[in-house]
RNA sequence: GCCGAGAUGGCCCAGCCCGGUAAGGCGCGAGCCUGGAAAGCUCGUGGCGAUUUCGCCUCGGGAGUUCGAAUCUCCCUCUCGGCGCCA
């Protein structure tokens, strides 16, 4: 949610920015219109109730009599105009809060103007895509060869959209969690395990809600969403507090599994790669404003440790503003290459939403004891999403007799194994 | 699921029965005092709008009664305690 003096204030810039981002601007109108009548409203009814406190004020000191009654007539009348405009306004809040939580966030300068993720500009690349002296597999038939993975399990399960890693394959899911976990740790952030399930006020704290309700699962009995991403929980975890700047920054890590219904896609139906239910690893910060966009690069900076220690070749994109998502004002994508499909997969997104996520959730701090609090800025990153991981894994370190070799650096959640399938 | 008690400014807490300007404390800040500090004293310390010393709003959320609601009525949410059920 943007400050509503920046939109009175600087229109044009932000029909602009909606434009930038593909929107539709008459969002942006219908806010104009609703928010300019809400107060005139305002100010009406501040007036009304000037007069009636002062006159009630006069009502109560009075004698019984006919000069009180009809004091008390003209106020009845000024009380049923105060509560025909507070209908009203009711109505244009409705309006003014629909546009505000439909309006994204603002790009920061340094984000490249473009239409769609064609646009987006690659700013790093790291490591050797592998080249092969046979026919590599792809993931799926690795995983089936292996019996690591089980699509057909899964699906009689839950359906389709949904596998079971199995044996050898759940292990490496779970070492791949403890490695990520462990790392972060390291890095200063704090492990946190929180519900799977959230509730309106969360979803719509972060911005899911309501731009991508229909992505998610809901309950309806309980009006609770099954987890997106622990974005959600771990940034909702300080909703309505006010912190002090000691407090900060505040670095919550967790893994969750994360539930996307994926309606209306298509592409990747085969393998891990989209799926409705995933496990990732999540990072999320809150840090004072003024440190919020070197933060973000350090954030990058702690998903490309992982990818680094697993050995993978991977690259970091710099999103264009047609392509970032809802909430964020920068974004960067970090792809892993999938040799064997010779695709790149995201496997991590680390945005900064500056105080827009802050300003939903009334997360703010006092910069000093005596001054006014003020928003603080978020930042999340995946520190990674397992199955395009586990993807790149399979597909990266396969070999010729049809066995997969462990990254090192998972070999001590294993057991010390150092290959799966023989 | 049932019964009971609660929710008041950054924090704690009074006011509610009996409707009429939200009291006090802590913390924090400014000033006085002091060689310096502590203590003490004075003032300030929620939000929005107007910008001279002004006004409106704010007592978990919503609806109602009333000239007027923190206070009365109804509905809801959450917290705590007890009982029940339960991995």
């Amino acid at each position: 949610m943007l400050d509503v003096n920046i939109i009175r204030s600087e229109p044009d810039m932000i029909r602009a920015m909606l434009l930038s981002r593909n929107k539709d601007t008459a969002i942006l109108d219908r806010f104009l219109e609703a928010d300019s009548e809400w107060r005139s409203l305002t100010n009406e009814n501040n007036e009304l109730r000037k007069i009636r406190n002062e006159v009630s004020a006069k009502i109560a000191k009075m004698q019984k009599g006919a000069d009180k009654e009809e004091k008390i007539d003209e106020m009845r009348e000024i009380g049923d105009k105060i509560k025909s405009n507070d209908a009203r306004m009711s109505e244009l809040e409705d309006v003014r809060n629909e546009c505000m939580l439909n309006i994204p966030n603002i790009p920061h300068g340094s984000v490249p103007l473009g239409k769609d993720s064609s646009e987006n500009v690659v700013v790093y690349e790291y490591g050797e895509k592998r080249k092969f002296d046979f026919k590599p597999k792809e993931h799926w038939e690795i995983g089936e060869d292996l019996d690591i993975i089980d699509f057909e399990r899964g699906t009689k399960v839950a359906g389709s959209g949904f596998y079971c890693l199995k044996g050898d394959g759940a292990r490496l899911e779970r070492a791949l969690i403890n490695y990520f976990l462990d790392v972060h740790r390291k890095q200063g952030y704090t492990e946190v395990f929180p519900p799977v399930v959230v509730n309106r006020a969360a979803v719509t704290g972060t911005g899911q809600y309501p731009n991508l309700k229909d992505d998610m699962y809901y309950m309806e009995k309980d009006d609770l969403y099954l987890n997106p991403t622990a974005e959600v929980p771990l940034t909702n975890m300080l909703q309505d507090e006010i912190l002090t700047k000691e407090d900060l920054p505040i670095l919550f890590t967790a893994y969750l599994p994360s539930f996307r219904r994926e309606v209306g896609k298509h592409a990747d139906t085969r393998g891990i790669i989209r799926v409705h239910e995933f496990n990732k690893v999540e990072m999320v910060r809150f840090v004072l404003p003024e440190t919020s966009y070197d933060v973000l690069e350090e954030l990058r900076g702690n998903a490309e440790e992982l990818i680094r220690g697993l050995g993978l070749p991977y690259r970091v994109l710099l999103l264009c503003t047609g392509d970032m998502s809802f909430s964020c004002s920068k974004c960067y994508d970090l792809e892993i290459f999938a040799p064997a499909k010779g695709a790149w997969l995201e496997a991590s997104s680390c945005s900064n939403f500056t105080d827009f996520q802050a300003r939903r959730t009334r997360i703010k701090y006092r910069p000093e004891p005596h001054l006014k609090s003020e928003f603080v800025h978020t930042l999340n990153g995946s520190g990674l999403a397992l199955p395009r991981t586990m993807v790149a894994i399979l597909e990266n370190y396969q070999n010729e007799d049809g066995t997969v070799t462990i990254p090192e650096v998972l070999r001590p959640y294993m057991g010390g194994q150092e290959t799966i399938g023989n």
